[in-house]
DNA sequence: CTAGATAGTCAAGTAGCTTGACCTTACGTG
DNA sequence: CACGTAAGGTCAAGCTACTTGACTATCTAG
């Protein structure tokens, strides 16, 4: 209410890179989830959309979706009990192995992931309005060149246990 | 173990900015936290962080101190519960107001405060060293102009409620 | 054909929030 | 100056998104 009128107070308000990425990254996601839910995918939260992302628009199996997605396979199952259950998403038993499961979207979690593409592209363009087609591209590439500097220095990183690939 | 040599699978890596954006957040922040507990700062996780950017280093009112995290009083008063036993912070009552606390850090909570700005600084020193120095400032300025923008966009918004400035 | 690795499930616990109910203290108004 | 209401804080209970540990079923290598 009163929020923005007190930040007259001397705030000494943070100003690093992660301060500034975190904030961006926040708003970016609750800008996302806000229209995913304008949209009707009311089920949408934030947990789900990094299990999502990692899903392949094929479908794979769960096992690999675990790999993929770096939480423990306890977390993914929970996960997935729950976008099933909201019908996102189908499990069925894989016929190469009887142990395995296949992951798979149903219509309405494909329908939901055309949704989210289009969204993703309508903050862009507000965004590119916002601070211009150059300073978007130059953000973009500086955000590309840092994850793989990142990369880079855990391959070097002797028998560091492989990072995975985080993704949302 | 075997994440990284399993990524040439195809693998539909999502390249948008709210991804990259996250994906840099997510990897500032275990690097930040990942130092300070190899620091000796055992009890620091990321939501004792985001309420620690908050706390003026000459101490506030517990009001005062939930008016900007934009959390829940409850909330903030839970973590500080926490920070409180973990002799980072301490809490005294307003002489000015009988309601009232004030929160104050400890010499312990200083000296974390100390490590914390060290080891922003080798992690941006470690930032621009991967993307040079000129990328990396386009980087800080094209964060700075979107949440600028951000805000300028709140602002307009006829009447919506002021939008807090989340901190880290 | 069996030892052990792999795929998945079930159960219980933790962190970090939320809302709701409540008590105490301050303050503006009639 | 009393009193209704607002503000500051606490206590309790519940939810989401994870975690670790223990277990079952299936596959595969020797």
């Amino acid at each position: 209410m009163n929020l923005v009128k007190h930040l007259d107070e001397k705030t000494e308000a943070p100003d690093h890179i992660g301060w500034r990425l975190w904030q961006a990254s926040r708003a970016w996601q609750a800008d996302f989830a806000t229209a995913m839910r304008a949209a009707g995918h009311g089920w949408f939260t934030e947990a789900r959309a990094g299990l999502l992302g990692h899903i392949a628009r094929a479908g794979m199996r769960q096992s690999a979706l675990i790999e993929r997605s770096a939480i423990s396979k306890q977390a993914v199952q929970q996960l997935l009990d729950g976008l099933e259950a909201e019908g996102i998403v189908e499990r069925l038993p894989d016929p190469q192995d009887g142990r395995g499961k296949l992951v798979r979207y149903t219509r309405k979690g494909l329908d939901a992931l055309r949704d989210g593409d289009r969204i993703k592209m309508e903050i862009e363009r507000r965004y590119v309005g916002r601070i211009g087609e150059e300073r978007f591209t130059a953000l973009m590439g500086a955000l590309r060149a840092l994850a793989a500097g990142e990369a880079a220095a855990m391959g070097e990183d002797a028998g560091a246990e492989g990072e995975v690939v985080e993704s949302k």
